[in-house]
This record gives C-alpha cells, sequence and structure tokens, in this order.
RNA sequence: GGAGAGAUGGCCGAGUGGUCGAAGGCGCACGCCUGGAAAGUGUGUAGAUGCCAAAAGUGUCUCAAGGGUUCGAAUCCCUUUCUCUCCGCCA
C-alpha cells in the first residue's frame, strides 16, 4: 500500500509513475486526497471532545474526593452531551477511513525510474544473455518423453494418487530434485541466507498480509474445518515471520531462504502450458527474501539478481534476464527481473527465477489506515 | 475435546476503579567520580498518529485482540487468540 503522506504531498508524481503502469491514477488519487483532508479534519474534532471528557473526568474524581456530589453530578451532565457528539464523530470518522482505504488498495505500487514502458510480454526488456540457446542441432526430446523413458518422474501415478499435476519423482528423478533443492540452499546460505523451515500452511491473516487475499483466493488450496491455505510460495511463511514486527536498523540486512513445497491450483490454465513439469498444482522451490534498508533496496534487488544469474550459470543453463514492462510488472513491483532458460524442445524461454523490489509496499500492506480510534 | 491458571514497557516484575503510560529492578544512553576502567553515583530511557511552516509545545490512542459496564478501566464483565498444568483423544 501506498503511504498516505505520499500521496498528500506528491499527488502529481504518483498519478505520473502510475502512467507507466499503463493505470490512470488521477480521479482516485483526487478523491484520496480530498477524503485525507475530511479524515484529519474530523479526527480533530474527536480528539477535542475526547480531551473535554478526560478532563472532565479527572474533575469529576477530584470533585467526589472532596465530597462534592452535586457538583460532580453536573459534570457528568456534560459529559452526556459530549458522548453524542463523540458517538457521530467516530462513525464520520470509521466511515471516510474504510472509504480511503478501500481506495488506496486499488494502487500499485510505482515503477521504478528505468521500468520500460509496455503492454505485455514482448515489451520487456533484455537486459543479459548468457550461453548459447541454438547449441543443440542433434535431436531433442521434451522433458516429459525424456521422464517417462527413464522413468524417473510418473505423472500417470500422481493422476492415481491424487490428480493431474502432481507427479510422482521416483529413484533418480528423486533424488535430482532432492539435490537441486540442496544445491540452491546450500548456495544461498554460503551467501549469508538463514535457511528458514516454514509451516506449509497459513491462516488468514497471513493470505492476507502477503496480498494472496483476497485476490488470489480461488487459486490457494484450502482447508476449511480449520480455516487454513496451502501455501502457493515460501514467501507467504517467511513474509508473515514479519508481520506486525518492527525491525531495528542495526538488523538489517535481514536474509533467509526457504525450500518449500508449493501448492497451487492454477485455475484455469490450460493447453501446452500444462505439459509435463511446466505448471503443476505441487512443485518444489527456493525462495529467497531480504529486507533491508530503503536506501539500499535497488543495490540490493541488483545483488539478489546476479546471485540468481550465478546459479544458472553454475549449473550451465543458457539464460537471459529481463526487465519487465510497465504492463508486465506485477502490482506489488517497482522492479522486476525475470530469468528464462531456453527450451529446445519446447522452442521457447521458460521463466525459471523472478526477482522484485517491492519496496515499502509490501511492509504497509495490510497496515490499516491508522487514523481510527 | 473437557477443567483450571495466565498474557503488563527491550527484558524481569508490581499494580483489583481516579493522582497510572504505568512502582521497582535489569539493560541501554549521557554525566559525575577515576590517570584509565570497574565499582559507586546522578539524570534520562515506549510506540503510533493529529495540530503547528518548523522547532518548542500540545491533543488522541495503545497494559494480548475485540466488545461491554462506568463520569472515569491495566484493574470489573463478555468473546476471541496464544501460553502453561491436569484429564481425554491420537492414522
Amino acid at each position: 500500500m501506498l503511504q498516505i503522506q505520499l500521496i498528500r504531498e506528491n499527488p502529481q508524481q504518483v498519478i505520473d509513475r502510475l502512467k507507466v503502469k499503463n493505470f490512470n491514477a488521477e480521479n482516485i488519487i483526487h478523491e484520496i486526497s480530498q477524503l485525507d483532508v475530511e479524515i484529519r479534519a474530523s479526527k480533530k474534532l474527536l480528539d477535542d471532545n475526547l480531551m473535554a471528557q478526560n478532563q472532565y473526568s479527572k474533575e469529576i474524581g477530584q470533585l467526589f474526593r472532596e465530597g462534592k456530589t452535586a457538583e460532580a453530578n453536573e459534570l457528568k451532565a456534560k459529559i452526556v452531551d459530549l458522548k453524542l457528539a463523540e458517538k457521530k464523530y467516530q462513525e464520520i470518522l470509521l466511515q471516510k477511513a474504510e472509504e480511503i482505504q478501500g481506495k488506496l488498495v486499488l494502487l500499485p505500487n510505482l515503477p521504478h525510474s528505468s521500468v520500460p514502458h509496455g503492454k505485455g510480454a514482448e515489451d520487456n526488456e533484455i537486459v543479459y544473455t548468457e550461453g548459447d540457446a541454438s547449441d543443440f542441432d542433434h535431436q531433442v526430446m521434451t522433458h516429459w518423453d525424456l521422464v517417462k523413458k527413464f522413468d524417473i518422474i510418473d505423472f500417470d501415478l500422481g493422476s492415481k494418487i491424487t490428480g493431474a499435476g502432481f507427479p510422482v519423482y521416483k529413484g533418480k528423478g528423486a533424488r535430482l530434485q532432492r539435490a537441486l533443492i540442496n544445491f540452491f540452499l546450500e548456495n544461498a546460505t554460503e551467501n549469508g541466507y538463514t535457511e528458514i523451515q516454514p509451516p506449509y500452511l497459513v491462516n488468514e491473516d497471513s493470505a492476507y498480509a502477503t496480498g494472496q487475499l483476497p485476490d488470489k483466493e480461488g487459486q490457494m488450496y484450502y482447508c476449511a474445518i480449520d480455516n487454513l491455505y496451502l501455501i502457493p510460495t515460501a514467501e507467504v511463511p517467511v513474509t508473515n515471520m514479519y508481520r506486525d514486527v518492527i525491525l531495528k536498523e542495526s538488523d538489517f540486512p535481514v536474509k533467509n531462504c526457504a525450500y518449500s513445497a508449493c501448492f497451487r491450483r492454477e485455475a484455469g490454465s490450460y493447453g501446452k502450458d500444462v505439459r509435463g513439469l511446466n505448471r503443476l498444482h505441487q512443485f518444489d522451490k527456493v525462495e529467497i527474501v531480504t529486507i533491508e534498508h530503503p536506501d539500499r533496496s535497488y543495490e540490493t534487488l541488483e545483488k539478489m539478481k546476479t546471485y540468481a544469474m550465478s546459479l544458472l550459470t553454475q549449473l550451465g543453463l543458457p539464460f537471459r534476464v529481463l526487465r519487465l514492462c510497465g504492463g508486465d510488472i506485477s502490482f506489488t513491483s517497482a522492479l522486476t527481473y525475470d530469468l528464462e532458460v531456453y527450451s529446445k524442445a519446447q522452442q521457447r524461454w521458460l521463466e525459471v527465477s523472478s526477482v522484485s523490489n517491492a519496496r515499502d509496499y509490501q511492509a504497509r500492506r495490510g497496515q490499516m489506515f491508522r487514523l481510527i480510534v
């Protein structure tokens, strides 16, 4: 969520920046500014009212101690009127606060100045390429044929036990999967990331705080009886460790990595996108999260990008790095790099990693408008 | 699942209706003392947010969370969450 102070002080700047994301904020910013003024005025009225009540209450206590019951009762009568007014102010304030909150959450994060203009994937900027993707002239097999040939990943067996999108890794397939997880975790640890083993189910508060709710409700598996959600990424539990936590400046940077199985319903996916391992309901991922001082956030993003690239280099995979354009970047991100590896068999680039800077937008998400008393 | 006890500042811990945003201690910061340090000693030490151009100042809110009683709640009542103890259940 964007800070109200930012909108208060630089409304035009916010509008201009959001244009890069093809978001027309003109009207909504105007409405928010208007509400902000009204809220602060109402808040003043309410505070003054409460101050008067507090003062009278103190006097009443004093009078009772002195035995002046009659005078105390007079003051009590005054407070009755104040209370009526208070209730009215409270209602107005609550209503306006809800209104402004409802508008603030509609605003995406401001994109960084380096984010290219554009509508979709075709406008993303290729910032780096490594390795030669056209290297394989020999006959290539798709991974779904390969794993069948060697019997290391069994999609049919997964369908039998659970359903489509839940593969069974067998023998060397299971070992390869475990080795890759280990490879990523070991590298992360060597690079200063503290390993976390998070819960795979999270409560409603956590799902809201990292933005899965209410947007992606239908995309998460849900245990109704306990009101818990299966995590779509380790980002959810790991980031939520810091929910409602105020870090000291000396705590920076906080660096965590976590392996988890990830669960996604992927409702609406179809066709070749879901062949083989391309899109699964359960898959494995190693996540890295850094919480850093605002002054160093972009510098840190570059470091994380470079770190992710080094993993692909170590694995010897040809890859490229994209800077996502305004139309393709996510709602909460200010700057995102996607790392893509080329699949000769599928003849397309496949996203294997994505690094984003959410700045303070994520940190302020779930922080409600704090004018309500 | 049942019964009981509890949740107070960075930490420990007092506080059962007003003078309590909260004793005391620890920790921390600054000063005194000292050649320097320790010990001793003095002072200070929560956060969010509003008003004000800003500072100074000042208002409001916060004693797990939410609601209620009252002129007034850390304190009384209700609900929820979490922790501990006992009983039950446990693929």
